[in-house]
DNA sequence: CAGAAATTGGTAATCGATTACCACACTCCC
DNA sequence: GGGAGTGTGGTAATCGATTACCAATTTCTG
């Protein structure tokens, strides 16, 4: 079927050899010799495998990513990043979704190492149970982690700064007022979950502000509503302020509020994390902290291009801070006097 | 660096032929070599490289797949499903963004031909733009188009039946007591645009509705809000309802029409297209066509199955009918008295 | 003009897994 | 016991592009 170099060769009367270096560029021709080549190929339509160039240079030209899944719109946005960054370089991307479950995603790092990608980028999808396939992957080609990362630091990462997030955020809605603040996220089985809970109770306790217990669920919607419900249960409780861990729970939550009559900014202050398409959909538009998802995607490409599997380095953590975005679920700050931003600064 | 089948072989004190034979199980061999054989890859860790066989075997086990873009929440929909079903029967997933850019998206198949892929799966940015670059690939390998689809029928494809789609759509507004309607899309540069507006005004003729004039633009949350903006401007001519080309389109202009004033769905039905993520995410929760999106994965996959390229068959295209999901941005049937929906049939 | 130096073309090995083909050993039956 | 038949192991070719190495030719220098 498909049109060879020994074709092309053969077509312009000349060895195997001078097609490649005629085609390649690598080695002068004669003039004369690259011009029947060039013409030979063009005609017959030649194309070179790419197959048997990745099996003879031992380099595929292609990286492997692993995300959990690719219904949830942040990583879809980080695919979409790292593809973009790829492309400048001419590789192209192998993507697989581990469902979330760290068997799937064991199995489908063997395969892309079969498929000797030559490089891995992934968002482990289980902070305990994905370190074995991680490491052992990381021992045989370059692999940074993005977003999520095992536990143990045994391998390089990028990802945002929550400890800076959440100072933003706490900050934020303590300069708009707040004197109780509430941290809904997700149950601690993943990397994120984890520091956003851990910076937001620094942050609480560095802005002065009184930090009731956590609610945690999942990364969902759903959840966002179950717990809206949950505050609305005792209301004598009830936080001046809610920090979300991703912006699904938020525009679940503020769901969830104004249908239980709380209005949302003026009773209550809910602050999203993403700021990846729900955000802006949702109304009114959700204040959020927004991920550098583009310098998070370059700097894992980048930090892909400088490991050596050979000789092992101490792993890079890369943590990016990211921006607050001020839209309309917060109260804004003139309303509760910069004054409480000073005082919480002042008490950390 | 890595494990080969030779090392595999010495290990064992047999051939490479007797260590492939044992490996893969396609020959008999003695229990006491198949034994050996596997005791040495176990202990080597040796596993089989993936483009050495996709060399010999002129077959990757891999897919190509093409959108116009990741950030679109209904392609990633698509893709998910598509790389749920490849699971099943083992292949992975190559994919590109065309960046819904003809001319990127020409590049992104021949290096995906050049990958030696053994199907594709692409939805065409341009109607037109993408004619050449799509059949030459046809010719080259089984390819399947999903949603959008090139001009003149040329290849196989797989979508949603518009005009089931938009029937169900008038028919509900109108049973709702919807006099006059709107459509809202996008500028016709590819199928999904063209079939959703002309499946839209033959169910508007059939149901006895009045189709004034459509709004084209894009198919994004800001077009939405634009076409909001223009109907609120001649409020004379406000219609009864509006159907959208997708659900960015209808959530912006929800959003738009109440902030100018409009009760959803009260003054006004709107009902979008797709049904995937922002559906639900809005307030109030729209009604939309639901795309067959798990349904239309699994039929491009069994398509991909059967295409042999060797002996072209005519192109199939199957449309799969969609079901309308009523939610909260159309007036109930009920209020507009179920006759409504008798009426629109009748004058059919 | 002889001989060294610089180009450039061709042959064949290489990457790693699979398998066609051959060879050998063993069983079975007349 | 010899010939047919069956089972199993090994050798080497194959997939296609690249390139180390060698050979041949041209160019340059004294």
């Amino acid at each position: 079927m498909g049109v060879t170099i020994h074709d092309v060769a053969r077509a312009a009367g000349v060895s195997v050899a001078s097609a490649s270096r005629a085609l390649s560029g690598r080695r002068k021709v004669t003039p004369e010799i690259a011009e029947r080549v060039s013409r030979a190929a063009a005609e017959l339509g030649y194309q070179p495998n790419a197959v048997a160039k990745a099996l003879r240079d031992r380099t595929t030209g292609t990286i492997g990513m692993i995300v959990p899944g690719i219904g949830n719109p942040f990583f879809t946005t980080i695919v979409e990043a790292v593809e973009h960054q790829l492309q400048e370089t001419g590789r192209d991307l192998l993507l697989c979704a581990s469902q979330y479950r760290p068997d799937v995603e064991a199995r489908r790092l063997e395969t892309l190492l079969a498929r000797r990608v030559d490089g891995l980028i992934i968002s482990p999808c289980d902070i305990e149970a994905s370190v074995p396939a991680v490491l052992n992957a990381a021992r045989r080609v370059p692999l940074v982690q993005v977003d999520r990362h095992i536990e143990g630091g045994g391998a390089d990462w990028v990802g945002v700064d929550d400890d800076s997030a959440l100072a933003q955020a706490v900050e934020h809605v303590a300069a708009g007022g707040a004197r109780s603040v509430t941290f809904v996220g997700s149950r601690l089985m993943n990397s994120s979950a984890r520091s956003r809970l851990s910076g937001f109770e620094r942050a609480a306790a560095r802005a002065g502000v009184n930090a009731t217990a956590p609610l945690l669920g999942e990364f969902t919607l759903e959840w966002g509503i179950e717990a809206g419900r949950l505050l609305l249960l005792d209301g004598a409780t009830m936080p001046d302020a809610v920090v979300c861990g991703n912006d699904e729970i938020a525009v679940g939550l503020v769901r969830a509020l104004r249908a239980g009559g709380v209005r949302v900014p003026d009773d209550m202050s809910v602050v999203g994390f993403d700021d990846v398409g729900h955000a802006t959909m949702c109304d009114p538009p959700l204040t959020t902290v927004r991920q550098p998802v583009e310098e998070m995607a370059a700097e894992a490409v980048r930090l892909l291009g400088q490991v050596r599997v050979s000789d092992p380095r101490p792993a890079q953590r890369i943590a990016i801070a990211p921006r607050l975005v001020v839209r309309e679920t917060s109260r804004p700050v003139a309303a509760g006097g910069a004054n409480g931003t000073e005082m919480g600064r002042g008490t950390a």
